[in-house]
DNA sequence: ATTATCTATAGATCTATAGATAATGC
DNA sequence: ATTATCTATAGATCTATAGATAATGC
């Protein structure tokens, strides 16, 4: 039973939650990069807050960009990844059942993490070439709020330019940091996904399609623990 | 009639839209501070880019921050300006009224400019303490915001938490500038404003409203062109 | 031997200042 | 004389690389 692991030691203490050095830096850059900015934020001021040099982030990663590249990939996923379960739902849900829970989902990932990763997309400096991959993905989510929205507005007769705001009504959760964690604050996602469908021109949200929405969100949770004990 | 200006000449030729050279420095920065992000934008880059010199915008501003207060004076004071006209309409506008042609007018604001100035609020460089003040400003607005809207969903009953989303949604136009100028365009504004009253449980924008806000605005604008006329 | 860290530093920035220069205006 | 520009540069970064060092693991 090592409590040391191979290699020089550090001059600090461990600083940041994680299990490896490359889960601190990604800890502490997440924080510096929300908060800062990733221009803004050296990779001295990310391995000062690590508690290890400088030189040592090359160890883990090659490039600054690299770091932001693991953040992001932490963002958007989970929710693409999200989008079979409901597609796959037995039986199929409607449109703005589907859009409820995939609001709701969406939202709450955005909510929880340690860290505002969401809002990373918001960074300008996002539009470089090498982060393409990520943008990409964020506009495949778009087009799919976008497909679902569709749906709904030609059934509720409301104008069609309507269909881009669910999307950025659940991207705006990003700019709700300030609210203070707690219930409050765990309420947000589905107060949202509710005003996805008001927004739509359906008038109040069905008490059924929420309890549709939670099912699907729970048997996705379900899904992913198994597969994740399998891996491991 | 002096073409030529007092001081050394430039060595190119003016190549930004302005009448004084900080008008040329303001509509630079605006481009590369909205496309590439603040920290991004090197003073080398403005400077090459207006066809002067790094150092000779240092005579019009004393640092890379002022630059940057001057841009962000440009956009929200516009809408607080507004919000008075709004409050004396003659006869007194409802709730709804009111925030629909706030929503219209400040859509408008942030759709119009030649560069999408709005987005320089999402920057995270902005919480410096030096920038203060232009977050106070918008806190003033989203406040504004805030309280017509709750003075709908008192009417409608329609829960609480969705008292925020009309200042989320009309903020996400600065989202939606890849929509190309042109008719489709302009009309986002309204839009908009519509979907700030179905979020908040007002299922069809009432045409009267719509009559009553484009009257609003028309008259602010008359008295703003009569104000500059009479400025100048 | 392998690994994870460290020290030291090259080379490329970037902001802001000092002071020279070439126009106009009186 | 005043103004707007220019040239030159100090001093402070910042990223990434080279290579030394101090642990564990075999």
């Amino acid at each position: 039973m090592p409590l040391a692991r191979a290699g020089r030691p550090r001059h600090h203490d461990q600083k940041r939650p994680g299990s490896t050095a490359r889960d601190e830096i990604l800890d502490a850059a997440g924080e510096l990069f929300t908060t800062l900015g990733y221009a803004r934020t050296s990779t001295r001021s990310i391995a000062e807050s690590v508690g290890i040099r400088q030189a040592s982030l090359y160890h883990y990663f090659k490039t600054k960009d690299d770091i932001l590249c693991a953040l992001l990939g932490q963002t958007v996923s989970p929710t693409l990844a999200f989008i079979p379960t409901l597609l796959d739902a037995e039986p199929a849900l409607t449109a703005a059942e589907h859009l409820h829970a995939l609001a709701a989902f969406d939202g709450g990932q955005l909510l929880t993490g340690r860290w505002n990763l969401g809002a990373l997309y918001l960074l300008p400096e996002l539009r470089d070439a090498h982060l393409e991959p990520f943008w990409s993905d964020r506009e495949r989510l778009r087009l799919h709020y976008l497909a679902s929205s569709r749906a709904v507005v030609d059934q509720t007769g409301v104008h069609e330019a309507a269909a881009d705001l669910p999307f950025r009504l659940v991207e705006s959760l990003v700019n709700m940091w300030s609210v203070p964690p707690g219930p409050e604050r765990l309420e947000l996602p589905m107060h949202v996904a509710d005003a996805c469908l008001r927004v739509l021109g359906i008038p109040d949200p069905d008490p059924a399609v929420r309890r549709r929405t939670g099912a699907a969100t729970d048997r996705y949770a379900r899904v992913e623990s198994g597969e994740a004990t399998l891996l491991r």
